[in-house]
DNA sequence: ACCTGAACACCGTTCAAGT
DNA sequence: ACCTGAACACCGTTCAAGT
């Protein structure tokens, strides 16, 4: 490895287009959380890809959570940019609830690490995003706060939880609708006094559609907004 | 796996008052993560604390997820089972909000346990109480799942972002007051084209009462629950 | 400034061997 | 049935040494 390393570097030019930077590593940590899952971001496999040492990368982050964060915030980034402006707030806010909701369908690891994240900058760019459109719905000054980590915080716990269902999955190598049928089907044999409601949407939970709840759970908030 | 034989022994006879099963490693699991954090977690701590080698607490539970689950659960159940009966159905759902939210204030690792324990029995026992509430509401049938998860996913994002702010103060030796003081500055350094509802709200970070918040925000989906 | 890669100080988990 | 503890196969992080 360190004789491919030290070829390369004798050829100026080509060093230059593989050399190391914060950039290469997101996206090469991006690449293999993708592929492989959380489990597989390691600093063995990240260098291998990167063709490099592991000490190596420790120049351009501070250690394998602030890799953690700035992939997620890529990803958030990339997310956020791609939205359309100039809509009506209501509209706006139920957008981007979506577009999260996808980008974390597509990405379990995204999910996982903003539900951890508080306060560090992908959490915070969906905060901004959000308060905007509360302002603009013309929410109150001392309501604001309150409408604003409400829809944050619930758009949080659905990613963390939508990630937990998908690790869990991709460790028993299950696709999605097997795995819900086997959840569904534990939550059918719990005991049905201690358990009557859980019980009783067991049969649900196979063909219930997440995106649709989810949208219905930004409603249930945006209408509790709208009401005061 | 002995899941079941700890209780009863083959030959009747009483077990040794020290040794171990799985309710020792639990609350043994409890202790380590409560007086020092989720990292204080590990096989070593553990043997050492229960004077037991590594291996013996593979015996009681299948893996250190299993036990982060089970440690998660026993607190969980035992804030549900602590929760007075008989309220109207509102009440029922507020007190248990913010039964959980303190039990995640004092026991953070439990949030973050929570965050991403999806389907999980933990989860499930908040779920079928939530439930059990939204029914005696008079929710309709095919409103009670929105209603519900809406519910619970609030609850587990702000778990999940409680847990990580302790979490993160702790690791800086910070107190609560000084951490949310550190992230004020930070936000209201931000760029303010960038970033200006974050900065605007910046300076009442510090001074904000977090379960007072967490409260507003289950009345504004309760509200949003009651208007349809 | 940037990179190397061996070394360090851990981890969770397994398993042959004991009682 | 239950426990021991050494061994295994990893990890993230550091750092003297190189370019």
């Amino acid at each position: 490895m360190s004789r491919w390393g030290m070829i390369k570097m004798a050829h100026g030019k080509q060093r230059r287009e593989d050399s190391l930077s914060r950039e290469r590593i997101v996206e090469a940590a991006i690449a293999l959380l993708d592929s492989s899952g959380e489990s597989a971001l390691t600093f063995k496999a990240l260098s291998d890809r990167l063709e490099t040492g592991a000490g190596a990368i420790y120049w351009h982050i501070d250690n394998k959570n602030d890799l953690l964060i700035a992939a997620c915030d890529a990803v958030v980034a990339r997310v956020l940019g791609a939205l359309p402006e100039n809509r009506i707030p209501q509209e706006a806010i139920r957008a981007l609830a979506l577009d999260m909701f996808d980008a974390i369908d597509a990405h379990p690891w995204v999910g996982a690490t903003l539900a951890r994240s508080a306060g560090q900058l992908p959490t915070v760019r969906i905060l901004e995003r959000i308060g905007q459109q509360v302002r603009a719905l013309g929410v109150p000054d001392d309501a604001q706060w309150a409408a604003v980590s409400a829809l944050l915080s619930y758009i949080l716990g659905v990613s963390g939880q939508n990630a937990a269902n998908a690790q869990l999955a991709r460790a028993r190598n299950l696709d999605r609708s097997d795995f819900l049928g086997e959840m569904s089907s534990v939550w059918s044999k719990l005991d049905p006094a201690e358990y009557p409601f859980t019980n009783s949407i067991a049969a649900q939970l196979p063909a219930h559609d997440d995106r649709a709840d989810f949208l219905a759970g930004i409603d249930l908030i945006l209408s509790g907004i709208s009401r005061r």
